[in-house]
Parts: structure tokens; C-alpha cells; sequence
DNA sequence: CCCACCCCTGGGAGCGCTCTCAACGCTGTC
DNA sequence: GACAGCGTTGAGAGCGCTCCCAGGGGTGGG
């Protein structure tokens, strides 16, 4: 590989001249070859090799109207970012796809509610074909900026849709949260547990709700001093189990929305002496790597293929643009991931 | 702000017309307005307002050759970016400070040993202006790669210079990983404790052998039978605890170096019923966010300020950009960042 | 009143690439 | 043997922007 002596790259036309072919058929041979004659497809080889030549990825982009980027946005303020390991996951699976595909990954972290004119300029800019995002709230302007960009989207998380049905047309990549809930309380009952508390997520994120609603399903009729509101995170986690302990001091199991609080609420339980599995049984929701069987004890949860999701964002995407490019193609439609039982000792 | 019908933006070309300029004083205007009269600076303004124009990247990037954007290459094979908030943390203080100065980070995740010849094609291909490297083992071609390049780069965590001499060049930010390590051994022996243990990280990895390093400064003269060997995992933590109780039973406090490690360290010792700190001590390293204060007993660690970490060499990379553009401006050195040692319940 | 000088503006070249279109040569067929 | 037809190649026109350079108009001084 010859060292690049700064700012003096190879162009086509040194590669189709030192070649002895023309500039036309260089870049035919560096775009796959098709149509050009095995013998000339070599010569050209050679010289790009001879060379050291490296396409110049700005001026492709200017004719073919294509970046080969992807953004991916996360609009999560804050601390969930950093303590969930379910980004950095998904941005893994993400990541291996894009790559499959030679596409690469701009990561755009949204620094504060301000910060999305920055992120809509960035999408209409041009600067990437595409955009996955993540966690989006209620009120979440990332749906609104992707279709004024006109880039196709996919959403990690099924979103919101109060705000508006046209954003109904982007695909979501979502785990069967309603299923999953279902399949831990149900398991909470068959094992003989009558009072069954819920810590549920913050009201604004559709997987915490369809977890409550999962929970719901199973329990018609709850007890409303039965369910407490978390945030998500460790600390919530705690001061709901706290609360419910409180208010309920006759529960027999608690269906957790999510592992880090469900690790928050093992925390307060051993605290008090109230024993885990035998007084209290324990079920959380993600299977969370770093978290769930590492408590003591570890967690029976509602087991996703986190990194599979990230991947098939990718891939819907990726579909999205093929679409696009060559005008046909099915349509990408969201997908629903499976959840499975992960039993280990909390339950 | 207009709707863009797809596949037609405004041109610059179109915004002079409409302000009635020609498309340099255009060009002037968008990039700053220096040198416009203010009239015709406002004419051009409405303009672009109006038609809603947004600058071609691509075209913009052919001919100045600066792309507005840095690598950030993640070199860790699998697990740690996971399981590890260090890294989420660094790339928030990066990201943070690239946005600052309307710079776009392109995440690069290594998948494998083999896709480095893809890093290099793409750091090599004008796609970024420079790069951020992390976690450079003793055999990382990442240096290599980006001198190859041609453009700057900065590494997090002081690089092992075995393999080239001539990567001296590059600067990189680190944390004071031999100071921290003294501070904590001192404090343990402050503390009267006389068999003081160190778990120590992978010895491919700068800041785990300065660890060690720092540890031996305290301690000269160490009896090997107390330090073992960890790969900053939890579970690497636990499997090195164990090991030094076998050895050791008479150890009074240990030296962990992560605090990942340590809170698996933590988990044998409670496992076995020997208290912390009263039989040993413990002292972690990191201060990680979702650690350190929420194990138990919360540990006692070496802090360090990780995002700043990232800002900072963001910061320097930028700097280096800038001295590459204007031909002029200081040379980024490298910086060591100050420690700080962080008392709670462990030891 | 003229000229030198400076500030502002526009014209135009060209960044490196893709892609259309026309030309070319070759094969196969009648 | 001529011609249709196909496969292969080259010429050239941009993609949208920046930046160099020349020209025009105004100002101030001689």
C-alpha cells in the first residue's frame, strides 16, 4: 500500500491514463467491471493497485446523489445512554449490518431539546441516505424531521403515534412487549403467586405501556394500588418497590418492567429480609447482559434478541434504500421480535 | 420551512438568482458574509430562507476537501463495549464537543481482526477529516493506519509504542493511571493495612500495566503470590479474587484494578462471608457511573472525569484540524488527566 | 479634476466522478 | 458479401460548490 504523500491522491484519470484506457471505462472497472473485457478489467486493476487509488467519495456523492451513510439518532437525554446496555447492544447489531452492506454509521446524539434543529439540518443536508432512531417519546420531532428530509427511516421501538398518523408509513423494529409481559405474569400466577405487583415504565415510551398492558391483560381488573411508575433505571426501581411494599405489604410477586429496575427492586427487598424467590417473586423484562445474571439472585426476565433488533433495523432500512434506488422492492414493514421466559432464581 | 419535494433541492445557483447576486456572493453569504455589503448579505439571506436552501455536502467536500467529519474507531473485540459505560461516557464528551464546532462523528466499530483493511480503505478514502482511536492493544494497527492515511488522529489512552516509533507523533489523553494507582495503595496503607493485593488488568493495555506500576511504587519490593491477573471484566474479577484467597487467605485489602473487576471481587468476598472493609479492603478504579455506587458496599475508587476525557480529546483533534487548514497554531501534546481518589464504604 | 487605491462583486475554471450517447468493431445471418 | 445487431469503448456533459482573478465603482488625496 503506498503512503499517501497529503493532499495529492490518484485520480480515475491517472488510473484510466497510466491504463491506457479512457476515464469512462477506469470507472466501470472500479464500479464492478460489468461490461468491460476481462483483459482491460485487469489493466486497470493493475493500475489502481499501482497506484494506491481510492475513489473519491465526495465526488461520487455529488453525481450519484448517494452517500453510503446511514445516521442513527439517539434522542435519549441524559443517563439512559450511558447505564443501558441495550444501546450499545443494538448499535452492535447495527453496526455489523451496515458494515455487510459497506455502509457506514453516523452516530448523532441528541444533546438536549434543543438540539434537534441541528439534527433536522443535518438529515435534510444530505449527508446520509437514511436514519434509524431510537427511543422516541410522545412528543418526539424525529418522525416530522426524517419526513421533511425526505430520507427513509426506521424506528428502534414502535412509536408513538398521537402526534402524527403520516408518520404511521415508517417501519419500527419492536420486541412483542404485550406478549412478554403476558408470558411473565402468566408465569407468576402458575406458580401459584395471587397478588402480583406491577413497576411499570415511564408513561411516555409505548414499551412500557404495552408492558402494562400485557400485565393487564392477564390480571383483568387490577388492584391499582398494585402497580407503581419507575423510570426505567435503578433508583426508580428501588423507590417503587419501596412504595409498593408500603401500600401493599401483602404482595407475593412483582412483575418488573425492566431488569435495572427490577435490580433496584432486589435491592430494597433484600434489604427489608423479605427472601427472593420464596416471599417475593421477581420477573423483569430485557435479559439485559451486565444486569440480569449478575444480581443476587440472578433474574428470571423476559429474554429479546437485542442485537438481532439492531440488525434487523438495519436491514429494513437498508431495504428501504434499495427501494428507493431502484424503484421497486417490497415495501419494509415493521417487524415484531420474539420475547422468551429466561427462568434463572428470582422466579 | 419548506417541504422538499425529493430529488430536487435548491441550488446556490437559485438562491443568487432569486437575491439577484451571482452565486460567489452567494457562496459568501452562506459561508460567513464576510466582505458582502450588508444589503445584499440580507437579500441572499431571504433567499435561502425562502427556498429553504440547504448546501450540497458533497459538493462543498469536492473541492474544499474537508468533510466536517471524524472517525471514532472502537477497536474492542466484542464484549467490553458492551458491558462497559467508559466507553458510552467518553463518546457522550466527544460527541459534545464535536457538535460544538459542527464537526459529525462517524462511529467505526472494529468487527474483528480482519476488518481492519476496511478501517483503513475508509479512514484512507477522504471520508473524514481525522480520527479518534481507542483502547489500542500492544499490536493495534490503528496508528499505522491513520499515519497511512494521511490524517490526524488522537487516541484515548496512551498507546503502547512498541510496535513504531514513529507513532510518538500522534497525541493522546489519558487518565494518571500510575498517580491513581499510588493513591489508592497509599491509602490502603494509610489505612494500616500491611498484605495489600492487586488485581491487575490485561497486559496488552497501558493503563492496566500503569496500574500495576503504581502499585509496585507503593509497595517495592511485592510478593507476586498478591497480585493476579484480571482482563477488566466482572467475571475476571471474581475468577482473580478467588485466586488470591486461595493463595493469600491472609490478605487485609486489595487493590482492583477496574471497577468492574472489582465489584466481581466484591461479590467472592461477601460470597465467602468476609467483610468489607473490616477483613479486607477494597479500592476499585474508574468511578464508573452505574458501578461503583451501587454495589455493596459502595467502593471506594480511584475517579476520574471520563467524559471530560472525551471532550478533551475531541478538543485536540479539532486543534490539530485547524493547524492542518490554517498552516499555523500549536502542536497538540498529549494530556494527562488528574485523579482523584473517592472514599466511600469499601475501604 | 484626475488618479491611485481599496472594497465589493461577478465570471469562470475546475474539484473527481458517473452516466448518457454515439461510435466502433465484431459476429452471425440471409 | 452486405447488413443488422450486439457488445464494448470513449467523448463529453454536467453534479453543486469554492475560490481565484479581473473589473467596476467609490473614496480620498494630490
Amino acid at each position: 500500500m503506498p503512503e499517501q504523500s497529503p493532499g495529492s491522491r490518484p485520480t480515475l484519470e491517472a488510473v484510466a491514463a497510466r491504463a491506457g484506457v479512457s476515464r469512462a471505462t477506469a470507472s466501470r472497472v472500479v464500479n464492478g467491471g460489468d461490461g468491460v473485457r476481462k483483459p482491460l478489467v485487469d489493466k486497470v486493476l493493475k493500475a489502481v493497485e499501482e497506484l494506491g487509488y481510492i475513489p473519491n467519495h465526495a465526488a461520487r456523492t455529488l453525481v450519484t446523489r448517494r452517500t453510503g451513510a446511514v445516521a442513527v439518532v439517539i434522542a435519549e437525554p441524559e443517563t439512559r445512554f450511558f447505564s443501558d446496555p441495550f444501546f450499545s447492544q443494538q448499535i452492535r447489531g447495527i453496526s455489523k449490518e451496515l458494515t455487510a452492506h459497506d455502509t457506514q454509521l453516523v452516530l448523532l446524539l441528541v444533546e438536549g431539546p434543543g438540539d434537534f434543529d441541528r439534527i433536522a439540518r443535518y438529515l435534510a443536508g444530505g449527508h446520509v441516505d437514511g436514519a434509524l432512531a431510537f427511543s422516541l417519546h410522545t412528543d418526539d420531532p424525529v418522525p416530522a424531521i426524517t419526513r421533511r428530509a425526505g430520507i427513509p427511516a426506521v424506528y428502534g421501538g414502535r412509536p408513538s403515534w398521537t402526534a402524527d398518523p403520516g408518520d404511521q408509513a415508517v417501519p419500527y423494529v419492536d420486541a412483542d412487549n404485550r406478549g412478554g409481559a403476558r408470558l411473565a405474569v402468566q408465569y407468576l400466577r402458575d406458580l401459584g403467586r395471587r397478588r402480583i405487583a406491577h413497576i411499570a415504565g415511564p408513561a411516555d415510551q409505548t414499551s412500557a405501556m404495552d408492558r402494562l398492558d400485557g400485565y393487564r391483560d392477564v390480571l383483568l381488573d387490577v388492584d391499582p394500588t398494585l402497580v407503581a411508575d419507575g423510570a426505567f433505571t435503578v433508583e426508580s426501581g428501588a423507590r417503587a418497590m419501596a412504595e409498593l411494599l408500603e401500600r401493599r405489604p401483602d404482595l407475593d410477586a412483582v412483575f418488573v418492567a425492566n431488569d435495572l429496575m427490577a435490580s433496584g427492586a432486589l435491592r430494597v427487598l433484600r434489604e427489608r429480609g423479605i427472601s427472593v424467590p420464596e416471599q417475593v417473586a421477581l420477573v423483569g423484562f430485557d435479559d439485559m447482559d451486565s444486569v440480569a445474571s449478575e444480581t443476587d439472585p440472578p433474574l428470571t426476565t423476559v429474554g429479546q434478541e437485542i442485537e438481532g433488533q439492531g440488525r434487523l433495523m438495519a436491514r429494513l432500512l437498508l431495504r428501504a434504500l434499495d427501494r428507493e434506488r431502484t424503484g421497486s422492492g417490497d415495501v419494509p414493514e415493521s417487524v415484531i421480535t420474539p420475547v422468551t421466559l429466561v427462568r434463572r432464581a428470582s422466579a
